[in-house]
DNA sequence: CCCTTCTATGAATCGTGCT
DNA sequence: CAGCACGATTCATAGAAGG
């Protein structure tokens, strides 16, 4: 198994089998979502047609798992749900990013798996990314969040917002063609137990990682693509630089 | 059949039956959820004890099919769904109001109902919501939309936002428990084609209705609580009036 | 009679706007 | 300007019901 400090390169069904149970306190996690298109055909397109605009040549490595249909993504978000809820302490929470049109499925997924589904907050682009005419906008993001059992009753958690507004990052700051904002995880993260321990079983280019570092707490993270372990691998080495990417 | 001009009183499944085919050019509804609880008891608590804090007094008539479990919800859903499919256009907009937890649902009912699923947008309520210590708060409504085939090519719309900032408004000015704010409720018709009629199967207060008529839209509306049909009718009979309740 | 499950009731979170 | 009311909630807990 390949491994840099806390970050594993591989498929994480075949990583998340290795550690043990109980060992997490949160999920943060921003799974690929295979929501391209509402037919087979679409979805079989590589993430990089689907997500990119007309005629640009290849900015981002490929990623993997983009191209499923919606039956397949169905039993591996089952599998791998099932697999962070055996690694999850009891309480622990799960917070997951999705599009629209997968979010009636992973919630009905989530509860599945056994997690308690506590509700859906919002991210706010802010702006359309495509505006498009006679039609509402796709301007937000969504995120599922839940827990394993009940949330404890008393965490040394605050209180927090349920809609964040972050505009979306040009590609050079953002290092992957779906990375989040930093100050959006840092936010996102704060659901956590302070120094807690997080998994996320698809880092991408180490967003979460990063962010739940700055807060103090501690992260591990599974990248399958060779491209984005690199990326992620060199930004948390490079974390001690004061510019934050 | 009670009327009073475009509005009526009764329950939306008697009167919808009795409208002609393609008579719509535009769905926009704000239907009960039903989502007080997770169980069957806590959803027959009337609304009014359900979603407002104790130890007040009754500030809001009471509105019906609250108090429905998840399966009365689901079929009766289903067959307003279906009859507003047949009463609209060919290409026209539908846009529902829902809570989190009614949202996969709902997408579902859309679809097995015949309308295409189009996209969430998303009621950021900003600041002013319940905070909850540990978990992220339920800050946003959701705004499931579709339409009735495809979405003609050329529509003389232009863009539009997928979220909507606009804070709660306090009792008096909102007058029904969950009144919509009226600016809301215009940006959301602009979604429709200029001068269509608009068909409001739930219209409680009428905020629907008024903010169809600023926009120089059609209306038409129902609404089953004889208390709530006379505020609506109220409101829409003082329209003409400067002041925009 | 004890244990489990279900149900009914009310306390509590804090930023904002109104009095 | 201080105080109070408010939120399409959520959860804990006491009491009832059932095996």
């Amino acid at each position: 198994m390949v491994k840099e400090g806390d970050l594993y390169w591989g498929d994480a069904l075949e990583i998340l089998p290795t550690f043990p149970d109980a060992s997490f306190d949160a999920i943060v996690t921003d799974p690929p979502y295979c929501s391209g298109g509402m037919t087979m055909s679409e979805r079989a397109r590589p993430a990089s047609v689907k997500y990119v605009q007309s005629r640009q040549q290849l900015r981002w490595p490929e990623f993997e798992s983009e191209s499923m249909d919606q039956n397949a993504w169905m039993t591996w978000t089952y599998r791998w749900l099932k697999e962070c809820k055996r690694v999850a302490k009891d309480g622990a929470p799960i917070v997951i990013f999705i599009d629209w049109r997968q979010l009636p499925l992973l919630t009905t997924l989530l509860q599945w798996t056994g997690w308690r589904w506590l509700g859906v907050a919002v991210w706010d682009k802010t702006e359309a990314c495509r505006p498009q005419m006679g039609r509402f906008a796709a301007q937000a993001e969504f995120i599922v969040w839940g827990a394993k059992g009940k949330l404890p009753a008393k965490r040394h958690v605050g209180t927090l917002p349920g809609v964040f507004r972050y505009r979306v990052e040009v590609p050079g700051v953002k290092l992957h063609m779906t990375g989040k904002p930093l100050g959006l995880m840092e936010d996102l993260l704060r659901i956590a137990e302070p120094g807690g321990r997080v998994l996320d079983p698809f880092a991408g280019s180490g967003t979460t990682l990063l962010a739940a570092r700055n807060l103090g707490l501690q992260a591990v993270g599974i990248e399958a693509s060779p491209q984005y372990y690199q990326i992620a691998k060199g930004r948390l080495q490079r974390r001690e630089e004061t510019i934050r990417l």
